[in-house]
DNA sequence: CGCTTCATTGAAACGTTTCAACGCTAGTGG
DNA sequence: CCACTAGCGTTGAAACGTTTCAATGAAGCG
């Protein structure tokens, strides 16, 4: 099993970010990786491991969670192709959360040592990467702003505003729809509410023609009027590295 | 204006995170640095600014918030001497929050250019410096979780053990007491609620035994009684630099 | 002294949760 | 081919935690 442009939709995120030579670019392509094709809501690694790897979305999704008091849980964050949702661990060895695939995904697999020596003899990519988690950080900061401070349509908006716009920029929104493989379970426990009260505010969603959910799918029908709903400025996103 | 002693809770900080050297040290200590004193409730640094330098916290407390719907506030974290609140400015160039004094603080401003320079020339302090980083990042994972699942007593409960677990380890809480200017209202913005409730939660905590809370001081009256009412684990403070 | 800020209280309103039930759809095995 | 199961989406009604509004008290300050 091999797949020679794996590192593809990362090398793309890298140079969005950063100037990168040549070299940086072979550096991360000669980073040695195994791949593992995993079904949807598979344990990558969790709260407590040590893990030795880091884990790069080569195609699908994932989303990092944590369990609350026993038997709530709170979805801290979704990642796409390019991502590598546990770069962290290179540098904070033992994991405070799960991190888990969304739907079918294929990821590569990078060993922290070879990583590591990347970031050290190449200050450029250690930016680029360092950048990525500053801006892994400032969207938990929009959430801990959505889920303190909104009202659940507003929320459900907000996250959904925030998918779009993530995804549109790796190619994977067309005319408003793109695929993300979650129930409305899932979505409950990204906004911090109940699967039930997420389904009033998709029937609200749909009827005013804002947005739609199907399994696995999530559709802007009215960008506007979505944003009427919430208070989403992309700038938190930091999607130029100018910003 | 001179403080030859402003990089000591910083100088500590790196030390308990990874082996610096001597070399290391210096270039922490001739780091340029120009210092304010300022009253509590100053924004240092506001959304939408482009900083040229980066602030440590000499002496005081600061927070950084965000405003969500033009008139309510989410406060994202609170800051203790040694903590540069902004570090992130280094490779996020426009502020995406605010960063605010809590009560009257000594400030050290020091400027991006040289700090970029040490964090190319030392990749141990780059390390140290990227950890801290990462810490922020959990710290705000805890914090969607706290204001997304838990109810506002826990919250509240949760808050206070983050506060006395990190003010423990820079000796700034003495048997269970520790200064922290906030209202009520201000810790109301943090866990996302409304002051009156926060203030029902309080005298909860109050006639429980559990914790007390005068202006601006904080005081853990009963820890296991605190821990009771909350979920509160300290894997995610990453106060060890083995994990 | 009056002003301002913060803490406190009460009561009604509100958004969301909880519980319980039911329908739909896809997959599985008899 | 149908019965059965499991997971997800949907609905209704009552309960609950928190907010909102409005008012009062206490403390600090020019």
């Amino acid at each position: 099993m091999n797949y020679p442009h794996a590192t593809e939709p990362l090398l793309r995120r890298l140079r969005a970010t950063v100037a990168i030579d040549r070299e940086d670019e072979q550096a991360i392509r000669q980073l040695p990786m195994t791949f593992k094709r995993v079904n949807g809501g598979e344990t990558i690694v969790a709260t407590g491991d040590r893990p030795s790897a880091c884990c790069l979305i080569i195609d699908g999704f994932m989303m990092r969670s944590k369990v609350v008091d026993k038997d709530r849980r709170q979805i801290l964050a979704f990642h796409q192709p390019g991502d590598i949702p546990d770069l962290q661990s290179l540098y904070l060895h033992v994991l405070d959360h799960d991190v888990i695939t969304l739907g079918e995904s294929l990821l590569g697999f990078i060993p922290h040592a070879p990583l590591r020596d990347v970031v050290r003899r190449r200050p450029t990519l250690a930016e680029a990467f360092w950048r990525d988690t500053l801006i892994d950080a400032a969207i938990f900061r929009e959430w801990i702003c959505n889920v303190g401070q909104r009202q659940a349509s507003s929320r459900l908006a907000h996250l959904i505003l925030e998918l779009y716009t993530r995804l549109k920029v790796i190619g994977q929104a067309k005319n408003g729809a793109f695929n993300f493989p979650a129930t409305q379970t899932i979505l409950s426990e990204a906004i911090g509410t109940t699967p039930i009260h997420v389904n009033r505010v998709v029937q609200e969603l749909r009827s005013s023609g804002a947005a739609d959910f199907e399994r696995g799918k999530i559709t802007v029908l009215d960008q506007a009027r979505l944003e009427a709903m919430t208070d989403f400025d992309p700038l938190y996103l930091h999607l130029s590295p100018a910003l």
